[in-house]
DNA sequence: GGCGCATAGGTAAGCGCTTTCCCGAAAAGC
DNA sequence: GCTTTTCGGGAAAGCGCTTACCTATGCGCC
């Protein structure tokens, strides 16, 4: 690889001079020396090192973020919000996929500490894991001590600032949705229980049962993967478990979808036997037969949100802002079979 | 934020036996010296600077990756693939969106050379532009001459290492399909012209109408966006243009969905009056209503390969792997109506 | 007991770049 | 005509780390 010392030599001039004209420096060149040093550069295809640039130049400009899965469709979209503030503002991202790990949660602190950024996101669940919490917590504020910026999304466990989807309001809205329909035989498909976004929904729905004076049993809640299969798996286990069932609440759309899959598959009509809801509103929600009745979150929001919390230093720390959940009523709910 | 000399002064030793326990050299280190760095760095919350560190070791072990977006279903799959390789050889990955703009993907070739990075992989589909192909080979060959390796995923405009999905064969595939359905008036959904992915495509589909004597004349192709919406659009216009007609070609799932989409509102259904395939064979594909038939590329072994072919040396440049595609069929695609 | 050698630790030279500071020359001012 | 500015360019000091090389021990050996 050719380096700016060889760019220099080539050109003829101070590898001061050279570096000035390659990164626009204000201090005035010499047109002559200028466009020999764009020669030289175009002849050695010099492109600069970007680790020796950053150490030199020490100006911390990437935002390291930490996702679940970016392939995953909520984090996609939520990544998409982060994306538009951090291009608007110059800014790099550098993603990180933690596929639920805390472990490597963990990890990635420090692998973006490392590198540099100015700030970082975490996005996605928490988990109720209080010794985890502690060290991530404890990771974060070294971090901050060191000016770091940090916000995390649906998580509030930690203390900074934080965007956080009205998780708890939509399963109430879900819950309340069922049963004016009628349904009182309801199961829940959920994702994996140690998620504060899995309980923090079933919350919701606790209270809006609690508040007709009905209690929704343990029993009716399956735990499985967040995930499509997790759908299907959790959907037949419930439906051997719970004779009557009249309604499925899924915790995720993906998990919803694979809901309605093994139910096509059982010959069980959705909505007409049994009713289905999703959770978040991805864009395929609307795709697959029947559409799904699902709660929307506002996830390109809640990435400009938590981004703009992020590069904005904001004065008072610990700034919380909750984005409100909507229920969109499509055809794969119905009322309660007599 | 702490430096490797901070942790040397307060453990009370020079920076190379510091650093030494901290990367595990080999050179041995007493176990008292050992302890007092260990602890230093919990005291000082230290974390190594990674261009420092990089900059220093100069070894170059990152891998590029530039797609068009990640998030894109077709590109997650190949992603997967991608990681899967370079997390089994100790990689990182640092992973690009080009949303298939050719501009965005020349920087990003600058900008991962600049990041050192061992290999470079370009995943998806070219562009007819003589002009930017030669750019591009151009940077690579550059990239290349300096020791850097390069494979593409379908592309064929560039001259080394490279992972082709037979989509050639594909559109052959549903040609023939739907010719032997009795399809005759059939229409296509492509993506946009400039793609060798869409022309490719449709050379196969003409391909099989060649082999009955038939011709897909240029109207029955409507070109749209890529996506869900483009399926939609172009839908309904390619409705409106031909009337008659009795199958839909998307050229992605995602547009097969938006086709799915538009027949529905129109109250036309699929596959009694009209049947429609996708291609590429996302997840989805089988819980849409009807379930798509489609042409099954195997991604993630299109990703594994290229990547393997990036890291493995390869004593002769310009290997190429074909990947075949398969015809899946659902219930998206019946006979012709009468 | 003196020699040599292995061995743990330190010294310092980079890695490739940016940027401050300084110098010389030309332009400006009297 | 000489001094004072101004201004373009270069020398060199880092940025934070790794590592080759060197030094000072302590040991075994004859």
């Amino acid at each position: 690889m050719a380096t700016l010392a060889d760019v220099a030599r080539r050109a003829g001039v101070s590898p001061a001079t050279a570096s000035r004209v390659i990164n626009g420096s204000s201090k005035p060149v010499a047109d002559e020396l200028r466009e020999r040093v764009m020669q030289a550069v175009a002849e050695l295809r010099y492109v600069p090192n970007a680790y020796a640039q950053l150490l030199a130049r020490s100006d911390r400009t990437a935002v390291g973020v930490i996702v679940h899965d970016v392939s995953d469709p909520y984090f996609a979209e939520v990544t998409r919000g982060l994306q538009r503030v951090a291009t608007e503002r110059g800014r790099l991202l550098i993603i990180c996929n933690s596929y639920r790990d805390p472990e490597r949660e963990l990890e990635y602190v420090e692998l973006l500490r490392g590198q540099q950024v100015a700030a970082l996101i975490l996005a996605g669940s928490g988990y109720h894991d209080p010794a985890f919490t502690t060290l991530l917590n404890e990771k974060l504020a070294a971090y901050e001590a060191t000016g770091g910026r940090v916000a995390v999304i649906g998580r509030h466990e930690h203390s900074g600032d934080a965007v956080m989807p009205a998780n708890e309001d939509g399963g109430y809205l879900v819950g309340r949705e069922l049963l004016a329909l009628g349904h009182r035989m309801v199961g829940v498909i959920a994702g994996p229980r140690v998620l504060t976004t899995t309980t923090d929904r079933i919350a919701g729905l606790r209270r809006a049962f609690a508040a007709q004076g009905l209690t929704l049993p343990e029993e009716h809640i399956c735990y499985a993967g967040f995930d499509r299969d997790g759908g299907v798996q959790a959907t037949g286990a419930l439906l051997d478990a719970v004779p009557g069932l009249t309604a499925v609440v899924a915790l995720n759309d993906q998990m919803a979808i694979g809901a309605l899959a093994l139910l096509r598959s059982r010959g069980i009509a959705v909505p007409e036997r049994v009713s289905v809801t999703g959770f978040d509103d991805m864009p395929i929600a609307r795709d697959v037969t029947p559409a799904l009745t699902t709660v929307r979150l506002p996830l390109v929001e809640m990435g400009v949100r938590a981004m703009t919390l992020a590069l904005d230093p904001g004065t008072t720390g610990g700034r919380v802002e909750v984005l409100a959940a909507e229920l969109v009523r499509r055809d794969s709910t119905g009322p309660a079979p007599a």
